[in-house]
DNA sequence: GTGTTTCGATTACATCTGTAGTCGAAGCAG
DNA sequence: CTGCTTCGACTACAGATGTAATCGAAACAC
């Protein structure tokens, strides 16, 4: 019975700014990484390369040698966390109704006349 | 100035589930906090009062006597919360745009059709 | 070929979090 | 009064997290 890998593994906050450099593109090494976090996080390369190890132990990315260093590539769909998330705040928050989430998001005036009018938009095709 | 209380203290996980019961219904003793998790949370009494003094620090409830025990509050409304909660998401995943996030919400099949049409109709009424 | 740079691996260390246990004071049972 | 209970305060302690520093091996500079 091969691994099973459903990776559970939470993602950090720290290692979630490493893992949008890597579904940006990819693979890339430490260096590159650390580079492509630089503008948001102004972290050492250590540090980095420390988020690295920890995602890897995660099974949340993978490595291939390169050379004398390793080039890392995500094993997790940005797609993929991006609904558990978002699965999680609304079990947590609005009792896993996504209809409280909209009115929350529409009262608390996160919505602007644009934002309703493409979300309109968007139902209607959904409905087809 | 009187005290600048914004308070950006984070909530964890734990203490999420203790202010839900202060959200719920307040004030409560440390006891009345504990019975009230309880059927989510298997925790002991003291784990619950640990809670509470955490969230004591960090200046998101305040406790007054009454006699020789405390009656918690929250200081910190839900809707605050859940405003906060949701924009730290939107921010994160979504680069701060709803549309995307309830595109997503969408398409990863977490939205029935009875939902599109309760989205739909409160659309229609923010509009008006 | 020797010093310097660079890599990944290992170690460090403070803080936060989850989950209690202990302790001294106050109150209750009798 | 005297022991049992209950409260809040303080202490504990392991694992996760943020943020690196250090170390030995390999590669590069000359």
């Amino acid at each position: 019975m091969t691994e099973k890998n459903a990776s559970p593994e939470r993602i950090s906050d720290a290692e979630h700014a490493v893992m949008e450099a890597l579904w940006q593109r990819a693979p890339l090494t430490a260096q590159e990484v650390a580079e492509a976090v630089a503008p948001n996080r102004d972290w050492s390369v250590q540090t980095v390369k420390t988020l690295l190890s920890r995602l890897l132990a995660k099974n949340i990315i993978a490595h291939q040698e390169d050379g004398r260093r390793y080039l890392y590539r995500p094993l997790v769909a940005r797609e993929d966390y991006v609904t558990g998330e978002s699965r999680r705040l609304v079990d947590r928050l609005f009792g896993g109704r996504v209809m409280p989430l909209v009115a929350h998001l529409a009262e608390s005036d996160q919505l602007s006349p644009q934002d309703i009018a493409e979300i309109e938009a968007l139902l209607k095709e959904l409905k087809s």
